[in-house]
DNA sequence: GATGTGATGATGGTCAGACCAATTTTGTAT
DNA sequence: ATACAAAATTGGTCTGACCATCATCACATC
């Protein structure tokens, strides 16, 4: 039949698709989002109407709204509405939920790409972050000095931590590749934290707030290589411990 | 307001859940596929037979089917059937393009974004590579080499080269990452070698080819750091045009 | 006036039956 | 056997209906 095509699979995501109706309620829901249009915590007109305004019916529209619920963008409450989720990202505790459960190889991976992810994010940093951006930084870790005992806020200061550092890199696509992967090990990052069986939840707590105030300070005097550094050395100590947790967990996967 | 919150984000997963229908058949199917009951590349029975297996309507089992499509774990061709995907895990890559979809993209931000992911790539793809993966590179850098003067064959070639590093790193992620970012600045590579601005098109091509082989010997001796840098050479060098056809198009932006 | 309470409406979740479009399978003619 | 057309299969979509949950508000109670 097709005859001449030595080049085959050439993955390529952007082929001609026939794009379902659902899908593309789902693209144009994205790029509202994506515009600002909705923005986090909106709620989106009753289902019925919605229909009336995609001019489809209502399973097509549902469809739509279940896919991006999955991915986490939306959130549906019986009675009270669709809601545009706070944190987008949140894909992977649904995921989890259900029992599927990442292999420890991509866990590996994951912490891989992380380390580079936040290096290179410290090393732009370094020469870029604004004033605004520092005292930020200065924020967070105080934060993070006031909860060295409540692992819950600790936990939530050392994000912002990272956040705010991949926000001064001013290039948002590393940042959301960042949040992304941070996403998707924040359990075994809570794990590692709950578990003793490396470090206490406050040896861990201290550590951490040592590693981060050298980061800051690499970055408050701009250098790059000393930022990138200190990060590096950060991630691979708060690693350790996960790898633990990861090896412990392996094997005994119940589902 | 509401000061009295010393207990506050105690983020417990653990209250009660009113399982919607279609949830419940979706750890149902997933925990068939973990107990290898369905194998992937496994065909469904047809919805409406699954529908009484199930007891419930076509609506709930479709939403079920749906939300396991999304996570990438089923695939439904209409007049074929739905089938478990050869592949599960690759929910991982979906949610990530997700997040960069939810994002407008700057050209500036990719570019520097791909720098990152190519030159850890090659970093990594010196101590990993296979002797296939090197096979597969001398493959890919002799049709570059016979294709100088065919721009449509040589950019196939080239990706496929890039491609192909990235395998050899064994990090699934960190190769998913630079597909991604490849494809989303593929149209204005392809602008940059149609556009003689700067260098013709087979100047271009043959730096390339010189690049390339920088890179490849840095791979075959395993030299991480050289590797690294021929990569970054190769990447600033060929990012050099497109900038200038960014700069030429810059102001003229639809979206 | 503050507080509990019940009715009402809005909204997401589910169902049943029908039709459509793409695909496979079957049947028939060459 | 092969080629082509008809029929059956299957996922995608529409319609209209009913249910369970939640928000709202008028009303009765204290």
């Amino acid at each position: 039949m097709n005859l001449q095509r030595p080049p085959p699979a050439i993955e390529q995501m952007t082929p001609v698709k026939r794009t379902s109706l659902s899908d593309e309620i789902v693209s144009q829901i994205i790029d509202l989002i994506s515009r600002d249009v909705l923005k986090p915590g909106d709620r989106l007109p009753p289902e019925r109407s919605l229909c009336k305004q995609f001019e489809v019916g209502r399973t097509s529209l549902r469809e739509a709204l279940r896919t991006l619920s999955v991915m986490g963008i939306l959130e549906s409450r019986v009675g009270e509405g669709t809601f545009v989720s706070d944190d987008t990202g949140r894909y992977l505790e649904k995921s989890l939920s259900w029992g599927l459960l990442l292999d420890p190889k991509e866990v590996k991976d994951l912490v891989e790409t992380r380390l580079m992810l936040e290096t290179r994010n410290a090393f732009l940093a370094a020469t870029r972050a604004t004033e605004a951006d520092l005292q930020e930084l200065d924020r967070t870790i105080r934060g993070i000095e006031a909860s060295l005992d409540q692992p819950g806020e600790f936990l939530e200061f050392d994000v912002q931590f990272h956040l705010a550092i991949a926000r001064a890199t001013q290039n948002s696509i590393l940042r959301n590749l960042l949040v992304m992967i941070r996403n998707y090990l924040q359990q075994w990052i809570k794990a590692s934290l709950a578990d003793p069986a490396t470090h206490t939840v406050e040896e861990r707590a201290r550590m951490s707030l040592d590693e981060h105030g050298r980061v800051l300070r690499a970055l408050r005097k701009g250098d790059a290589d000393a930022a990138q550094q200190a990060m590096e050395e950060h991630i691979l100590s708060s690693s350790a411990d996960l790898h633990a947790q990861i090896a412990e967990e392996s094997g005994s996967r119940q589902r």
